[in-house]
RNA sequence: GGCGGCUUAGCCAAGUGGUAAGGCAGAGGUCUGCAAAACCUCUAUUCUCCGGUUCAAAUCCGGAAGCCGCCUCCA
């Protein structure tokens, strides 16, 4: 069964048909770097994620895009206020975004572009949109003449008139003909300092939307399958890249596009300019595990607005404890019987972990189908244990479901020659049962973060989460 | 003001007409040298409120209240 996604563009729940077979192309808006992301931003790279790694589990082979944003105001304005250069400046914040998206068990996509790599790419598209009249300049700078294009608004559904209305119209020092014009080109002023590039266009540096049409259109082709982002992104920016795109094209863009709900603090958008944020760094700084904070992040719905809480996060590292115990518990069950109960069980957990995803990747009913797995598993191998072949399928397919959850087997944990020493002398202390040696040995362990259990199999470690 | 969304147990959250999934937290029990894990049992007569339709409503219709997001560079 095909998937199907909630269509940004028709509101609708689309099935998903690639426009090249097996083959998908996605294209998924990426940081600003001009600071660290803060988790309300790792909630769409994490949204992105699932979809890729769901899309691969289904069997089709993904190209993902993901820009970084590494020229525009806030990085020009911060970069100067540090006193450093552009580069310098941004290159502090790729390095630590992908440190984080590391941590939280992010897949990487298969190209990250910068934009500060792509000027002329962005050039040719402006001079594309100037020859077929959707551009126009003023002023040292250039603009989409937005009345050009008449589908303008398609995606946010909303009235341009209603724009013009809508109060809110920019300060700045550009000159648009229209209000809702936006520039593509800004020509160079004093404030961008020794930011700019000598173009045919003039001295300047690009705006904010054309980057990621001429990117995804060089990676991904002129009409490609699915472009994400946040919901705040929708208008503008994607709007806008619509109608560059297809106004320097006359094709149609993009096929799907899906939009994540916002990550909210105490029932407000959690945003860098509100400063209600925590960063990865904040959280683990706390003593708090990545995994969980990616967990917490995938289990809600990703077009459902999620409120942030300590308590929300505890509840998060509290359920990948047990998806992990399940793990060890399987690993280390007694050999039992072979039981056609595991292979039903099997069988359900599959079938309802894909319809969940399938729908609109539907998280609760497929983290419902894991839990009830374990359940069902946990009570056969406390009764009978496994067979060693029903074995083998339980983690074949607790590893298929964390190819697409991540946080199973997100570490690759190894214990050094020392703890694995003092295990074994643990071992030989309760042998003859010289149990405070051994209680000795479990606290010290304990308190290096290594629980020590007993099973009927032996002695299982783990990490403390 | 315009557009969209949300309101289900202490917390999170499925469920779109047939009698409330799942997770976390909590209580009791079994097992265990002790722990831990695991298993078993229990924890919403009820889905923001008020009307209506229906044999039947958390689900459909009408109304009210509360909350959130977007409305020109924020994921």
């Amino acid at each position: 069964m095909a998937p199907k996604f909630f269509n940004t563009l028709t509101r609708t729940l689309e099935e998903f048909k690639p426009i090249n077979g097996n083959s998908v192309g996605m294209y998924t808006c990426g940081p600003t770097v001009y600071g660290p992301a803060h988790i309300g931003n790792f909630r769409a790279y994490v949204f992105e994620d699932i979809l890729r790694r769901y899309l691969k589990y289904k069997g089709y082979s993904v190209k993902q895009v993901m820009n970084l944003t590494d020229i525009d105001d806030k990085t020009i304005r911060d970069s100067q206020a540090a006193g450093i250069s552009l580069d310098e400046h941004t290159k502090k914040f790729k390095d630590q975004f992908f440190k984080d998206i590391d941590r939280l068990n992010i897949e990487r996509a298969e190209l990250y572009p910068e934009a500060t790599k792509h000027i002329p790419e962005m050039v040719i598209l402006v001079q594309k949109l100037l020859d077929n009249g959707h551009a126009y300049y003023s002023g040292g700078s250039f603009y989409f003449k937005i009345s050009t294009f008449p589908k303008y608004g398609a995606l946010f559904h909303m009235d341009i008139e209603s724009l013009k209305a809508g109060a809110r119209i920019d300060n700045d020092e550009y000159e648009k003909e229209t209000a809702s014009d936006f520039a593509i080109w800004k020509g160079w002023s004093e404030r961008d300092g020794d930011v700019y590039w000598e173009t045919e266009l003039g001295k300047g540096r690009p705006g904010w939307h054309i980057e990621c049409s001429a990117m995804s259109m060089k990676y991904l082709g002129e009409h490609f399958d699915i472009h994400t982002g946040g919901v705040d992104n929708i208008f503008p920016h994607h709007e806008n890249e619509i109608a560059q795109s297809e106004g320097a094209t006359g094709k149609k863009f993009v096929n799907y596009w899906l939009h994540n709900a916002h990550l909210l603090v105490e029932n407000r958008k959690m945003a860098r300019r509100d400063n209600n944020f925590y960063t990865l760094e904040d959280l683990v700084k706390m003593g708090h595990n990545p995994v969980a904070v990616r967990y917490l992040l995938l289990s809600t719905h990703y077009r459902q607005q999620l409120n942030f809480t300590f308590e929300g996060l505890e509840g998060a590292k509290n359920a990948i404890t047990r998806l992990r115990d399940f793990k060890l518990n399987v690993e280390s069950a007694k050999i039992g019987p072979e039981s056609s109960a595991v292979k039903d069980s099997i069988e359900k957990a599959v079938t309802e972990f894909e319809a969940g995803l399938d729908d609109d990747l539907n998280i609760s009913p497929t983290l419902a189908s894991v839990f009830d797995f374990v359940r069902e598993i946990n009570a056969i191998v406390a009764e009978q244990g496994l067979s060693e072949s029903n074995k083998k399928k339980v983690i074949d397919t607790l590893k298929r479901f964390d190819s697409v959850l991540g946080v199973i087997y997100a570490t690759e944990d190894q214990i050094d020659e020392r703890v694995e020493k003092l295990i074994n002398e643990r071992i030989a202390a309760k042998k003859i049962r010289d149990f405070k040696k051994a209680d000795q040995i479990r606290a010290d362990l304990l308190s290096e973060g290594i629980i020590l259990e007993d099973t009927a199999t032996g002695t299982v470690w783990k990490r403390k989460l």
